[in-house]
DNA sequence: CTAAAGTCTGACGTCAGTGTCAGAGTCCAC
DNA sequence: GTGGACTCTGACACTGACGTCAGACTTTAG
């Protein structure tokens, strides 16, 4: 398919997408017109790249791991991913784990903002 | 107390406290010599704009939520908080609970390539 | 065949949240 | 009172992940 295909399947812009590609992420065929061909597995690649990067992955980390990512129907194992990579992965995930933490606690803050405030209308009707 | 021993004891830079102040998170006092004076609430102030920061909401919803909190011990109870602001506060906690989500995706799909890496590993040993 | 729609590259703009540096003024312990 | 530590403002730099625009080329529907 081309890219304007692809954006609209994945959501994703089209200027999104020649970002991934320049840094190393997809790497589609060119047509003799130099228009990019992308095939079915794009989709799940540009989900991946879209779900790591929302966790704050760097684009160079994720071209690195998404080779490592084969697709067995709709999970995803992984071959050969090299052992420094492993160690960084490992970083990553503690990381991330940690920035679920934060976001938990800035949600119960909202909450109990939230919360009292209801309370004070229950106070004032 | 001045801006070195807050950034000490909150552990944010200098340079982020007088930008927190220029994007109105924080209204430290001036002493004569123009030297900002922090109260003890700063701390807790700065604790919750990291938080909030941390969690994705740009500095000027930051600006607008913070006077809602009163510190109760180790309690926060909102008191004037505007019904528009109650209203996107609670868009983005939304905003937040589907950042958790992507983030546990994000975390599930690299420990299904760790794990498919120990499972190699233990395959060829 | 033609016009409209799609795509290409390249370059500059943006935004948040800082880092960093310069040059000048201030505070405080000795 | 002095010297070293601290603080001030202002400005420019930077990063990442794009948005946006220009100008040229390609594809496709009719």
């Amino acid at each position: 398919m081309k890219i304007g295909e692809l954006s609209r399947r994945t959501g994703v812009s089209q200027r999104a997408l020649r970002y991934y590609e320049q840094q190393g992420m997809l790497a589609p065929h060119r047509r003799e017109s130099g228009y990019r061909e992308y095939g079915e597995d794009a989709v799940g690649a540009v989900r991946r790249i879209r779900t790591l990067l929302a966790a704050g992955l760097p684009t160079r980390t994720i071209a690195e791991v998404l080779p490592c990512i084969v697709e067995v129907s709709d999970e995803d194992v992984a071959s050969t991913c090299p052992d420094d990579l492993a160690v960084y992965l490992a970083d990553e995930r503690t990381r991330i784990s940690d920035a679920i933490t934060e976001l938990q606690t800035a949600r119960d803050l909202l909450d109990r903002i939230l919360e009292s405030r209801s309370a004070a209308a229950d106070a004032h009707p």
